[in-house]
DNA sequence: GTATAATTAAAACGAACGTTCGAACAAAAA
DNA sequence: TTTTTGTTCGAACGTTCGTTTTAATTATAC
């Protein structure tokens, strides 16, 4: 007699659109794809989840919430480390950016591929509830790269994390790719993730953008 | 009696596809909510661009060649200029980072969202041909960055422009939403523009992290 | 055992999708 | 004018979509 855990099919069906939406993205991959590819009934995904964007959230949120959290007890370990003193930055940035690349699973390339995806696939009402789980840790760490890179103002900073975070999710959508690739020799997660770091953290504290420029940089003639 | 061009029916799909896909992707985008905002024909996309994907096709080709070909008239420039000598690597950035900032349309914003979707949603297909007319280009730079940095190596230096091209998208398809925000105070393509500039020669120019770290960055317990 | 709830199965729903077709229409060529 | 050529139009094609419904099956409680 086989142990069925209750809802092992759950379990089946967050696997499946997991890499099938990281593969095709999530308009792109039907119902029919996953229930097919989890070998469950098609009507199971509406019992259990309610929906196919509620289904997306689920599937985020597995993933997501432990990244996050992740972040913010490394981000706090930091601050006890060198309290009152400010921390180094490069601490920081390491504290976001290396949660996602960290998880132990093998399924994981296919999470990134997914994330990285989500950050520029949703529509504009996925993409508000989307960003509301993550501006508490955005704004966490607003706070502490501004102690830490003090020459930073609040009118680049949220620019530059920006940045860092497009660095990010690009690299976790493209990077299987450029992994793939014969002249690519950095062809590990840890590898790419500490090139990401260097990239971002020198990125962040660079100097600050003269605006009294002699020679402002315009350009003419498009064609 | 109006003068009815030839075709203006092909400028109006290629508008309104380029508005909506920005907007909301490709996938989700219908041929019927494009021809209905260009208030043209169904059928007239078809007869005109051959299918969907052949219009996406055309509305990225009608953008990206002057953009690509602006970038390497500044980069010829730049070669000229600095015959003998090595070019300073912000030059490169410039020229690769503003024309798409450059427009002069008004129609440029959605174009830019368009553009950032585009380079994480299109399925590996559309991928590969999107990259092929992308390779020239890419190709071209990475000899100016490398001879420019000469401290960056093969190994980096491909990872470091995936970074750059990240940051680049991101901020394309969210900039928008980044300057509605009450806080941003940079609110201006050519003043976002410059932070990316910034931000990107700093993570380009970064020292090369060494492999022989103390204490290698390892995290354990996921959750 | 039977009763009750939770889950899976099969089939169908209406709506929306990209695409195709032939007639209608316009403008230019003969 | 008639013919030809390029374009637009309305309508329909066959598929696929997310979702719902109803019945069968399984697990749990009584």
């Amino acid at each position: 007699m086989v142990f069925l855990m209750a809802s092992d099919t759950k379990r089946r069906i967050l696997d499946a659109a997991e890499s099938l939406m990281g593969d095709k993205g999530f308009t792109s991959t039907s119902m029919r794809d996953i229930t097919t590819s989890a070998k469950v009934n098609l009507a199971s995904v509406n019992y259990h989840f309610g929906s196919k964007e509620a289904l997306l959230a689920a599937v985020l949120e597995r993933r997501l919430q432990p990244i996050n959290e992740m972040r913010l007890k490394l981000l706090d370990e930091i601050e006890l480390e060198t309290a009152g003193t400010e921390p180094q930055h490069h601490k920081i940035v390491r504290a976001f950016l290396s949660p996602p690349f960290n998880q132990q699973q093998r399924l994981d390339e296919t999470f990134l591929r997914l994330l990285g995806r989500l950050h520029s696939e949703t529509n504009d009402d996925f993409r508000q509830a989307f960003m509301s789980e993550y501006e508490l840790v955005f704004q966490r760490f607003a706070v502490a790269l501004q102690r830490s890179l003090p020459h930073l103002t609040n009118s680049n900073l949220p620019w530059r994390m920006l940045f860092m975070v497009g660095s990010m999710a690009f690299t976790m959508s493209w990077g299987q790719s450029m992994m793939k690739r014969e002249e690519t020799e950095i062809k590990t997660s840890a590898g790419v993730l500490e090139e990401l770091i260097s990239f971002t953290c020198a990125g962040l504290a660079a100097p600050i953008h003269r605006t009294d420029v002699s020679k402002p940089p315009q350009l003419q003639e498009t064609q």
